[in-house]
DNA sequence: TCTGGAATATGATTTCAATCATATGCTGCC
DNA sequence: GGCAGCATATGATTGAAATCATATTCCAGA
């Protein structure tokens, strides 16, 4: 199943297909076809700054989707390379811009992205924190702790031994307990 | 003028306040009323973590929106406060949700917040880049270099001296020309 | 069951950005 | 016109996170 609000959309929107690894999705500048969820692998997006440096600017993962503001773009404006292979669903752009015709799906649309600029500002505060300690402290308040403490670590932009050392100082100052091994919740 | 897309509201949605440092907008649990624009001023969204920590979410600044998600929600869950006086605008909750029933609407709401992921997205991909250099490059391939330095070094999550130290550094590497005192190009 | 890979965890060292300090140019305003 | 405040700019020092290294645990899969 798709994640929301792409759920809403007729089953005629989307069309799967399986990706390898160095596959090109789309390059800058090409006619947009429409948006992406990725289902599993890693698929990056890149664009070639005007003196060819290569800048990433996003690495979507499995159950996000990419490239929605394609949708409202004629051209697409960086590059879409596989990392890992994996598969993923395209939605047709000409269905998503129909389906805002229809409010249900136009508010569902708007709830999640409002939900997203809400959890991306969030994320940008806490990454603000110098300090690895509170960083890792915010982090865990905000709940951003759910999976492993190394992908914890990857959206605090920490590397994963700063982060657990933060952790230990925080167990140690009794901030955050350590109930057991790669599980820490809020003392 | 308001800015995309709330400027297609009704103006009964909207309603006009002044606003003065320690003003309390809404509370963490409050039902509620609506998302708000801010005219001039600063606002910062504030949470408090189960344990009485205060974790600021959001820093609004000028021409910005927030609380968008508000409109889908019961209950705000953070607490806005006023830090400089200012204006802003509120604009309810049931106009928005009435609103996206017109398609225009909706797809102008989409286009906003389509691109407001995606540049958002993109500043976190920079700031997980660790040298400040690198970081510094990235920010002014990406166009983040419009208004002051001071401001570039924010939004890059960079002490502005170190914006500076790069900034030149650049410059001496001849990858970034600077025509005049605080203005630095692309060589 | 063995094996390989990833997560967890922590120690030692290095590096580089933060911090502290200082100076100048520019602008608005009283 | 002078002063306050801010942006620009750079030097010196410090501190903390990155990096490099290593060990253990856990899990999936051959």
């Amino acid at each position: 199943m798709l994640p929301e609000p792409y759920d809403l959309l007729p089953t005629t929107a989307r069309q799967s297909h399986t990706i390898a690894a160095g596959d090109v999705l789309f390059r800058q500048g090409a006619r947009t076809l429409g948006l992406y969820v990725l289902i599993t692998g890693r698929v990056h997006l890149e664009r070639v700054g005007p003196n060819g440096e290569r800048l990433i600017i996003h690495r979507a993962t499995s159950g996000t989707s990419f490239a929605e503001a394609s949708v409202f773009s004629e051209r697409y404006h960086c590059d879409a390379i596989v990392m890992d292979a994996g598969e993923l669903v395209r939605i047709d752009k000409s269905a998503v811009l129909a389906a805002f015709a229809n409010p249900d799906f136009a508010r569902a649309y708007g709830r999640h992205a409002a939900q997203q600029v809400q959890a991306h500002r969030q994320i940008m505060e806490i990454v603000g924190i110098r300090r690895a300690e509170d960083r890792v402290m915010a982090g865990i308040v905000a709940g951003l702790l759910d999976g492993t403490v190394v992908d914890f670590a990857a959206r605090l932009q920490l590397t994963h031994e700063a982060t657990y050392r933060a952790l230990r100082a925080l167990v140690e100052a009794g901030r955050v307990t350590n109930p057991s091994r790669g599980t820490y919740r809020l003392a």
